[in-house]
DNA sequence: TTGTACGCGTTATCAT
DNA sequence: ATGATAACGCGTACAA
């Protein structure tokens, strides 16, 4: 592609002047500036992001700190968020390929060595050793659904803890008492955060709490695999629960299909409540009941965030906690107590 | 960050020498080596890949032109493909954000601009005015489910006219001579080549077309939302089908929600044929049948040809057909023509 | 108002 | 074996 030079020299100026017409300096004539200006157009000239990242230190572009894949439901609408908050802001977005066969990888550098101007970390396995030194390094930085935050650093994420004493909340007003709790390991914040609700739940509600209803995993996948099999241990208790709190639609989905093959009907014989209020929660017979979290909106939040930081380096980053809201729908009886009473076979 | 010139004061050599340790050239005394790699490592330098990719004329980065939203399950999935090949090939991804406020916004330019080695465009409103205009850029370029190619530009599709055919013969097999096929607007090279794959077969059956049988969606969308809109007009019809094939899941679990709701029992009352073999299929009651594509494979495979196209600037762009799959679940009956006809209580 | 000179961090060429 | 110098494309203090 032509260069500021080219252009200069079509123009017969300087390439301080072109330069000065790009950045729109006042102090070029604006005779020399129509023209530049029409050499410029002629040309298709643009001026090369990277070069003038080189000499500005930055690079227009913000990095994302990928923990999951991108088939991840919850990931792949965070970056349909963060893309919409893109759009006309001028950045771009990259994907750091991880280096991982390479033991000398290290995240932070590689991010310094593009000019990366910010960073957003999500996904659910967070990596503890590159996210303390990206809040180290002072590289603006937006992490969801992680509580850190440092100098540099601000978080967002849902408000976990009230979605689900919403969701302890509906089962125990519709006439249960025994709610079970099903999550993948409690290896990260969003489970821990989760899981802390609904203990919280139980204890304002007067319920008893019983080790034997929480079902945990194994793994950290929000999966329906999961949710399959972590259903099988609560179904084959002597007093099971008449509910099962999920801590995502997958998971719930996923301890449906195990009451189905056990021949049990939902909500007649097991209520069940899902987390995220993804588009699966519409197709699933019964309709799956769930706390919403809008993850859209906390994508281009934290893009929007990420981005004041980094054009106001006094900015304090924030701690975000985006309201949830619980969903009712059929799988926990479609209006609530009079189809739980009736009684429960198995 | 610590730079180049950094090092080399603290090593008490030149820049170039520092040069040439990093990039393993063979005209350095091992003495000096081991020094300069000593303090590279005690600095913790790394070299700058903007300021290299200046010099070099590249940028170790390879661009996506994405044409839907990423939350699009089509689309996260090849996100996904593309990742995994990404991963220790030294090269980043980056998403260019479309500068939609700006008329004057040019993505061939953008790429340029940010010296993108390659380019990967999928999504599934292909935006001619870019695509040509990438192609005779030069740039190299993939194509995801885009019959275009050029010098430097190949494209990669699944074999869908073979996966229809499967469909329909499949439905033909079980009994079934009233096929109908839905479809959103037959607007990209994707739903025209599947919508000729479903006349072509018909005609190798010897099944007569019906123009009423063929229900086309006024937009492009591949949602659940278009298939509940267009199984309406085929409900009712006074000589209805027996059996719908839809372009893809998404449209398939929208037609039988709208069998559903008009008390259609799936398969009983009519057999239902997708298209993707998403996770969906399996969550579906009943199951669903459908044609499988390797949406993952696609995208692992569209980077690899990316890649190959940028190290070897005689690399001859291929035109990659990958093969489909019927995948026979329950919505046909699950296993053909008996259970088809062993009516299915509720 | 315009242009010269330097620097951003790196690599390539060519002396030494 | 080592280093001085120019170059990549651009922005900017400063001089003219």
């Amino acid at each position: 592609m032509a260069s500021i030079s080219d252009v200069a020299k079509l123009a017969g100026v300087s390439v301080t002047t072109v330069s000065k017409v790009i950045n729109n300096y006042p102090d070029v004539s604006p005779k020399t500036r129509r023209k530049v200006l029409n050499i410029i157009n002629e040309m298709k000239f643009q001026p090369n992001v990277v070069a003038r990242g080189l000499v500005k230190g930055r690079s227009w572009s913000v990095g994302i700190f990928l923990t999951s894949d991108f088939s991840n439901p919850f990931v792949s609408v965070v970056m349909s968020g963060l893309k919409k908050t893109l759009e006309n802001s001028g950045y771009d977005l990259i994907y750091l390929s991880q280096g991982n066969k390479d033991p000398q990888y290290n995240f932070v550098k590689h991010c310094l060595s593009r000019n990366v101007d910010g960073v957003v970390v999500f996904g659910f396995t967070g990596d503890e050793k590159y996210v303390r030194e990206l809040i180290c390094s002072e590289l603006p930085t937006v992490f969801i659904d992680i509580d850190l935050y440092g100098k540099r650093a601000g978080y967002i994420t849902s408000d976990n803890v009230n979605g689900i004493f919403q969701a302890v909340e509906h089962l125990y007003n519709i006439g249960h008492q025994k709610i079970a709790y099903l999550t993948p390991k409690l290896g990260n914040y969003v489970t821990k955060i989760r899981y802390e609700g609904y203990v919280e739940a139980l204890n304002q509600l007067s319920l008893d709490f019983f080790q034997d209803y929480i079902s945990v995993g194994t793994n950290l996948a929000f999966s329906l695999q999961n949710g399959y099999e972590l259903m099988a241990p609560l179904l084959s208790l002597p007093n099971p629960p008449t509910a099962v709190l999920c801590a995502s639609d997958l998971l719930a989905i996923g301890a449906m299909r195990a009451m189905e093959e056990r021949g049990l009907v939902v909500p007649r014989d097991m209520a069940v409540v899902g987390f995220d209020d993804s588009d699966l929660c519409d197709l699933t017979r019964p309709k799956l009941t769930t706390v919403r979290q809008d993850i859209k909106l906390i994508g281009e939040r934290a893009l929007g965030m990420l981005l004041e930081m980094i054009n106001d380096s006094n900015y304090s980053p924030k701690h975000v906690i985006m309201p949830t809201e619980l969903i009712v729908r059929e799988s926990c009886g479609s209006n609530g107590l009079s189809e739980v009473i009736t009684p429960v076979a198995q």
